[in-house]
RNA sequence: CGGGAUGUAGCGCAGUCCGGUUAGCGCGCUUCGUUCGGGACGAAGAGGCCGGGAGUUCAAAUCUCCCCAUCCCGACCA
């Protein structure tokens, strides 16, 4: 490709809204532009990125035996109302009406559309194992589209659903998935983390994300050096006690603490340790109050206590919910209730063991004290719902645990029958009785495993792009100064084209100086100058890696096949 | 949705506090000439409803009110 036939914009500043490395440079190097918040343009040069992400996801897919679909976007409310979705996905799935008022939703996911053609096509066990998928755009009404192409409201994901007959089919499909998913990453030149996660809105109970280690990484995951185990914090659980006491249990009193709401004030004020506080926070769960309770010095992960409260809404009550439901302002909750209210109560699994505790006594500045679970308050619920952090015990082998940031670029999990049993699936067994499949699925975002690509391969210069997702394969500087040098380039452009390599042609009248920068830039992994080497009698041409600093001559007539070499070689290594 | 910030040429910014010529700078863009292996130089140009609306004023990029958009921090997810 000419790049003076090409639109590459490629900006010498950095542009304001971007604060990451791969959204700046993505814009930099003229692969994107912004069309509004959280909706991103694909420039040519972008595109073709895009689009050899796709084709590996898609060799390595059909080499598992998974099956290529493609599904309306937009897809009939029905669908959705017959999973019982409709409710719950809530504003993130955005809804729009046709001109007679029927709804529909952009889809936001699809195992409803695959559930839906699987119950039309499959009628024997004869057909399952299938593994389903297709490479295509999806809507969230995301809260904070973030980072460019990172999080935004429209991507591509290539998602797919496996059906089995029984649980053992799914773990080989999802076995299978797991491998594909590790040869898909490996390709693309990602070093990915795979880690234990939440199954969130999509239901179902194993599940596994593939993590791109990086600093600007949503997600936050905890890793044991010594057994591997490797959790995301939503999920994360650890050894955890609090070291039993041997002291009697204190009677039950009342204590005036004006004003003293906060954890840090309570321990200033009773000169005691963070974790003999029974932290109670009030939540509204799925329009209920309900209270959390966990040690002191301990977090509530809001996800853990979601699900153990098989809500759709979690969030932390607004203070008059709070100051209705306990009687007191905030500050001031506690599990041990005034005559009266009734609440539901989650206690943390270490709750039991705290002995003469502190709690809010839900009255205005005032707090109990030698307050002993059991003895004051029964436990009705108990649940482990505290946030694990760094240094906290490996739930396997009791190691600190580690913390570092990742980018989900994958996620796999076992579905289970919420589907199929929801929408009535039934295939015949081989005894010609009627049974429902059971369902995995597997998904892998697109753009953003083209951000996280950038994110991991870049140095101050700009991009450097492992062979298999680079735009060209070699970038070809001209610096013809005269007709007859320009001949004489075009004839190496044409060269290594017709050898079938991909050549982006750098054919501009520009000084070399912008057109090194440019490509450096851009990061096509072969750098090839056409300079005073090749113009002279000589006939030498000049090739840089974009991952290495020395330049290195290769005759005219060897150029070809030195490319085509390095291109395998590379290949190979990303394959290996 | 809550908290913070920003909107001036394609991009990056100054000017706004303290209202007052024809709204400026750098990059980029066009034409010509000279340069030409690490973002060249000179000359001549093109390009602005100063985010939008209402108001205050003799006078508004600048002051007031409302709205919109974008970005960052928190709650959702590939």
């Amino acid at each position: 490709m000419k790049m003076s036939r090409y639109l590459v914009p490629t900006l010498k500043e950095d542009p304001s809204d971007a604060v990451i490395t791969s959204h700046r440079l993505m814009l930099r190097a003229g692969l994107i532009r912004k069309e509004s918040a959280g909706m991103y343009i694909y420039l040519p040069l972008g595109l073709r990125v895009l689009q050899k992400i796709i084709a590996i996801i898609r060799e390595e897919m059909n080499k598992s035996g998974a099956l290529e679909f493609l599904m309306p976007e937009l897809t009939s409310a029905d669908l959705w109302k017959e999973s019982g979705r409709w409710h719950s996905m809530g504003p993130e799935m955005i809804r729009i009406k046709d001109r007679n008022g029927i709804e529909y939703a952009l889809a936001p996911t699809h195992e409803e559309a695959f559930t839906n053609v699987i119950r039309m096509i499959v009628t024997s066990y004869k057909d399952l194992p299938v593994n389903a998928y297709q490479i295509n755009t999806k809507f969230r009404d995301e809260i904070r589209p973030r980072f460019g192409v990172m999080r935004s409201k429209e991507f591509i994901m290539k998602d797919a659903y496996s059906f089995d007959s029984d649980e053992d089919g799914l773990e080989g499909s999802y076995q299978i998935m797991r491998q594909t998913y590790r040869t898909i990453f490996k390709r693309c030149g990602l070093e990915t983390i795979p880690v234990e996660a939440d199954t969130g809105s999509m239901g179902g109970s194993n599940s596994e994300e593939f993590m791109v280690a990086s600093e600007v990484g949503e997600e936050v995951l905890l890793l044991c050096e010594v057994c591997g185990y490797k959790s995301n914090q939503e999920r994360a659980t650890c050894q955890y006690q609090l070291s039993p006491t041997n002291e009697d249990e204190e009677a039950l009193a009342i204590v005036d603490t004006p004003d003293v709401r906060t954890i840090n004030e309570l321990v200033q004020f009773f000169g005691c340790s963070a974790h003999t506080f029974l932290k109670s926070l009030i939540y509204v769960a799925d329009g209920t109050p309900i209270m959390a309770v966990v040690p002191g010095d301990r977090e509530i992960n809001e996800v853990k206590l979601k699900n153990t409260l098989n809500a759709v809404d979690l969030e932390l009550a607004p203070d008059a919910v709070v100051e209705e439901v306990t009687g007191a302002p905030v500050g001031f909750a506690g599990p041990i209730l005034v005559k009266g209210k009734a609440l539901r109560i989650i206690f943390d699994t270490q709750i039991k063991t705290i002995k003469n505790a502190i709690t809010g006594a839900n009255q205005r500045d005032k707090h109990y004290k030698g307050v002993n679970p059991g003895r004051d308050f029964v436990i009705g619920q108990e649940a482990d719902i505290v946030l694990v952090v760094a240094g906290d015990r490996c739930p396997h082998c009791g190691n600190a645990l580690i913390e570092t940031r990742g980018i989900e670029v994958g996620h796999i999990f076992k579905l289970g029958y919420k589907y199929t049993r929801a929408m009535n699936v039934k295939v015949l067994d081989k005894n010609g009785k009627a049974i429902t499949p059971i369902m995995g699925c597997y998904g892998i975002g697109v753009n953003r495993t083209m951000a996280a690509v950038i994110e991991q391969h870049n140095d101050d210069r700009g991009i450097i792009w492992p062979m298999s997702v680079a735009p060209f394969q070699v970038h070809c500087i001209s610096l013809a100064k005269n007709e007859k040098e320009e001949g004489a380039a075009d004839t190496i452009y044409s060269m290594l084209v017709d050898a079938g390599i991909e050549v982006l042609y750098d054919d501009r009248t520009a000084s070399p100086g912008f057109k090194f920068g440019d490509a450096d830039l851009i990061g096509i992994p072969i750098r090839i100058t056409l300079g005073k080497a090749f113009f002279g009698d000589s006939s030498s041409i000049e090739v840089k890696l974009r991952n290495k600093d020395e330049k290195i001559i290769i005759a005219k007539d060897m150029i070809v096949d030195y490319c085509k070499k390095q291109i395998v070689q590379m290949l190979q290594k990303l394959n290996a």
